[in-house]
RNA sequence: GGGCGAUUAGCUCAGUGGUAGAGCGCUUCCUUCACACGGAAGAGGCCACAGGUUCGAUACCUGUAUCGCCCA
């Protein structure tokens, strides 16, 4: 047989870009209809299609992909579906900004024209991030790639629109909503960050109409929109204004009156001077207040948010002031409005205060609130049974803590605004009858727009005529749909809803989401929401929340801090395999991830030491090989065998239970810790002896081993385990499709294990041993062990071959008595003796602080243990067991104790010589 | 302001009602035959603080402090 040769270092450039194209090539990842397996789905959070890997994204994804090799492994027909969505704002941000370099714009390009260009765009660069998943070595079924803008998604959304339309869950209507002025359309409340700023409060003079000495001082922070006012609140149960309420305020600087009502919603007494405008144009809980006191509102903002000269007007500012303040933006308005003030003397502080403003998700623009009529989902009979679902554990959210922060916010959900004022994107099937219509059309800057009253005709496509007047002037809603509305379908939309295909049959519901917690509201409850209505069927079963990715001071990363890791540039440096290790491992629950690229290095290492005992292997696999029974193993083999299989059950446990940083330890320390540093080591003997009589099993047990294992770990680190693999004996094509090894309870052996626990201390102490008395790691050196327990000590006899070799030394098994008793080192843990002769030029001050220190920590345990010992209610209550341990633990801590001091006391007689 | 979470070795984090663990980093020794991206041996901790429950608390409960996140 001959075999290949490995480098001497991982090189997992090479390696993975084979791989990564032999899968695809060989469409292992494609779901087939007719697999025997039962069902395994994902489906991926759709990256958004102007978007590159980053970081988040390799965590999110490296989960999945943990989840989707480990299911396909285990038989079952998986299919990972990956896309991307169309992330309307983003998109066409991206787009435009191209075009204002070429000099062009969306407006001068026409909506047609620029939605070509959009197309184009995501032609040459929206799969960007295909690829680089690719390179990460995800392994979903690339052949049912989808897009949220595809033609059969799209007609799921325009089905879903028309269907709560008709049911009356979609309704357009005149409300406050987020606007951000930059991108110039409406967000929905979730779209919208919330900052803590250092603002200010100014105290303001509203004098009250019939007693110009008398005035109210109303605090705000907003007084560039004191023209919208259109009351004073102050709380009813306030000694100082109730008397108050009822009468009116002349509003400065206006010709209105407006009146002073009572609120104990909207007024906080401890707040401020206690007296709060209401303006119900240009403040959220304004509106509420004003819809709960009948009050009028004046808006007085245009879209771009600058003041509208004759919105100031309408509401009754004087016409100098409107005509100066006109067109100004609200920081600029709020800065001549104070100084304004201030000359009238209605000024009568200002105060720091920190306060949150509200800004763009997409852009970071502070987002005004502004009354513009919209189409909203109507929420709440969609929420309901999607908190059922939950609570009644139809859908598990992992880890259970996020339960509450769902139900919480699905509690209180308000209605969500899915119109949004841009071009790319879904545009909504609803047409006005420009006959019937005609009041409620106005046409601003080139953009038409339907105000409230406007009567919509909703339908799958355009209708023939008007249903009211017959007429056949048509016109579509220019607006698009909200991003998320179309992602909310993701999971039946991607799976060929609304025709019911086989796919859908078969799977949907999905098994499992893995998402981070910055979506949860976005995404998962709506898909929730959708999915049982339009499927009457939850969409997953299984919620995996895991969390965000920060930097190792656990800064987010963000470009303009500079901190960000590189997912690619990582793969480059370290290989896909460390990345994805790195992550998984560091995935522990509720809690951020902060990634540092020196654990990415630590992992790096991890794949060059795996590749290296695969080498070993490899180059001692030569020679007969003969499958003997287990219990006629030599005891390396079973040893390692039992561990084996323990770890195969770990793996198995902690990826049911969504424990990836366990289940990966798991592999570390089996891999690295025990097939490494102990199994390998122990067969060296046998592997380098080419006629020793157990050369034949341990080759077997080496191989299988290292196959097993390369299979347990294939879905952590995919590449290197599908090299390893492919270059080691093994039957089949290619391990992604090879089963995921079982566990054999059979197989795990406590003796044995026990045994070699035993091995292994005495090979530390000599190891201890040696250092202290500066022998070199391989010289030779007359070594005596015992055991002061008589099985124990007959067990280290039947170990002696392996505790020879491990040793490096002489050794010889023998009562402590009939060791030499001059110039003889004992150390001594747990019952176990292990002698060494100490050379005269050693420095024995060290030796004798080791075994003072020893005592010193034995006798504290032992003090500690006799307190309890000696307490009559530890006896009485703690479990028999218990006390049966620590009665135990005192014993071999007294032995122990005795032996190191008859050591320390020879030493000590030699050192005085 | 409301809610949630965290606080364990220098750093990043596991963990458990009864001996405190890992990875990385650090110190010393070793280029011997898979691997220096390596091996060996070490140092390092009143498990944030204060009460309570318990025979026994790092773990369970209450409070405090600090930090973080979400919501208003």
């Amino acid at each position: 047989m001959t075999l290949p040769q490995l480098s001497k270092t991982y090189d997992p450039q090479s390696v993975e870009a084979r791989w990564s194209h032999f899968w695809i090539e060989k469409r292992y990842f494609h779901a087939l209809l007719d697999h025997p397996g039962e069902p395994y789905c994902i489906v991926i959070p759709p990256p958004n299609v102007t978007g590159s890997l980053h970081v988040g994204h390799a965590l999110n994804h490296s989960l999945q992909d943990v989840l989707v090799r480990w299911r396909r492994m285990q038989g079952r027909n998986t299919l990972w579906l990956p896309g991307t969505d169309h992330a309307g704002i983003a998109t066409q941000n991206v787009v435009e900004k191209q075009l204002l370099a070429e000099g062009l714009s969306r407006e001068a390009l026409g909506r047609d024209r620029f939605i070509k260009r959009v197309w184009q765009w995501k032609a040459a660069s929206g799969n960007t991030i295909v690829r680089q998943q690719q390179r990460l070595g995800e392994s979903c079924d690339w052949d049912r790639l989808r897009f949220t803008m595809d033609e059969g998604l799209s007609r799921a959304v325009i089905e879903v629109f028309v269907r709560l339309y008709n049911e009356g869950l979609i309704y357009r209507g005149e409300r406050l909503i987020n606007w951000c002025p930059r991108c110039l359309t409406a967000l929905s409340d979730i779209e919208v960050e919330h900052n803590e700023i250092q603002g200010t409060l100014y105290h303001i003079k509203y004098p009250l109409a019939d007693d110009s000495g008398m005035c109210l001082i109303v605090a705000t922070t907003r007084p560039e929109t004191m023209f919208g006012d259109t009351a004073v609140a102050v709380h009813p149960d306030d000694p100082r204004y109730r008397h108050l309420i009822g009468r009116t305020i002349r509003l400065p600087l206006t010709d209105r009156t407006i009146p002073i009502v009572g609120d104990p919603m909207l007024v906080d007494l401890e707040f401020g001077t206690g007296a709060v405008k209401i303006t119900p144009a240009h403040d959220f809980s304004d509106y509420e207040a004003g819809e709960r006191h009948r009050l009028p509102r004046f808006a007085l903002f245009d879209h771009r948010a600058l003041l509208d000269h004759a919105s100031l007007l309408n509401a009754g500012v004087e016409p100098e002031i409107a005509a100066a303040l006109a067109k100004l933006p609200v920081q600029k308005a709020r800065t001549a409005l104070v100084r304004l003030l201030s000359e009238r003397g209605l000024l009568v502080k200002q105060s720091n205060h920190t306060m949150a403003v509200g800004k763009c998700y997409r852009c970071k623009t502070v987002v005004e609130p502004f009354l513009s009529p919209q189409w909203f989902v109507k929420i709440q009979p969609l929420a309901d049974p999607a908190i059922k679902v939950v609570e009644e554990g139809r859908i598990r959210i992992i880890p259970e803590g996020w339960i509450n922060n769902y139900l919480g916010w699905m509690r209180n959900i308000k209605d969500w605004c899915i119109s949004r004022q841009i071009w790319w994107g879904h545009q909504i099937p609803a047409w006005y009858c420009l006959a019937c219509n005609e009041p409620y059309l106005v046409t601003r800057e080139g953009t038409t727009i339907f105000l409230q009253g406007a009567r919509p005709l909703v339908a799958p496509s355009v209708p023939a005529q008007c249903p009211t007047c017959g007429g056949s002037r048509l016109m579509r809603d220019p607006d698009v749909l909200d991003t998320w509305f179309s992602s909310a379908l993701w999971p039946f939309s991607t799976l060929g809803w609304p025709e019911q295909t086989p796919e859908l049959a078969l799977y949907y519901p999905t098994a499992t989401l893995v998402t981070g917690l910055d979506i949860l509201f976005f995404w998962v409850a709506r898909m929730i929401m959708m999915g049982l209505k339009f499927m009457g069927d939850v969409p997953f079963r299984d919620v995996y929340i895991h969390a965000l990715v920060r930097d190792a001071e656990g800064q987010k990363m963000s470009k303009s801090k500079g901190n960000v890791i590189d997912p690619l540039h990582v793969m480059d440096k370290y290989g896909a395999d460390a990345l994805r290790f790195t992550l998984t491992s560091m995935a522990s629950p509720g809690r951020d991830v902060k990634l540092a690229e020196e654990r990415i290095e630590g992992y790096r290492n991890f794949a060059n030491k795996i590749w290296n005992v695969a080498r070993f292997t490899l180059m001692y696999l030569d020679g007969p090989q003969t499958c003997v029974p287990l219990k006629d193993r030599p005891f390396p083999d079973r040893w390692i065998i039992s561990r084996l299989h323990r770890t195969i059950q770990t793996v198995l446990a902690e990826l049911e239970a969504y424990r990836f940083d366990r289940a990966a330890s798991a592999l570390y320390q089996f891999i690295w810790h025990e097939y490494c540093d102990w199994y390998v080591e122990l067969s060296k003997p046998v592997l380098q002896d080419v006629s020793h009589p157990d050369g034949p099993a341990t080759r077997q047990t080496m191989a299988e081993t290292l196959e097993t294992t390369m299979r347990l770990l294939h879905p952590f680190m995919p590449f290197i385990t599908e090299e390893i693999w492919q270059t080691i004996p093994h039957k089949g094509d290619s391990i992604t499709v090879q089963p995921y090894p079982t566990a054999d309870a059979t197989a795990v052996a406590p003796d044995v294990e026990e045994q070699f626990a035993l091995l292994e201390q005495v090979i530390r102490l000599v190891r201890t041993g040696r250092v202290l008395l500066h022998y070199q790691p391989g010289q030779s050196i007359p070594l005596f062990v015992a055991h002061v327990d008589q099985d124990r000590h007959s067990q280290l006899h039947q170990l002696h071959r392996h505790l020879v070799h491990m040793s490096r030394g002489l050794l010889e098994v023998k009562p402590i008595d009939e060791w030499p008793s001059d110039k003889l080192l004992r150390l001594v843990a747990e019952g176990i003796s292990v002698g060494m002769i100490v050379s005269s030029d050693v420095d024995l001050g060290n030796v004798l602080a080791r075994l003072t220190a020893q005592i010193t920590e034995i006798d504290k345990e032992t003090k500690r243990i006799e307190a309890n010992l000696a307490n009559a209610e530890f006896f009485t209550k703690a479990p028999p067991d218990v006390v049966a341990e620590h009665q135990a633990r005192l014993r071999t801590a007294t032995r122990d104790r005795a032996l190191l001091v008859s050591s320390r006391e020879q030493l000590q007689a030699m050192w005085d010589h």
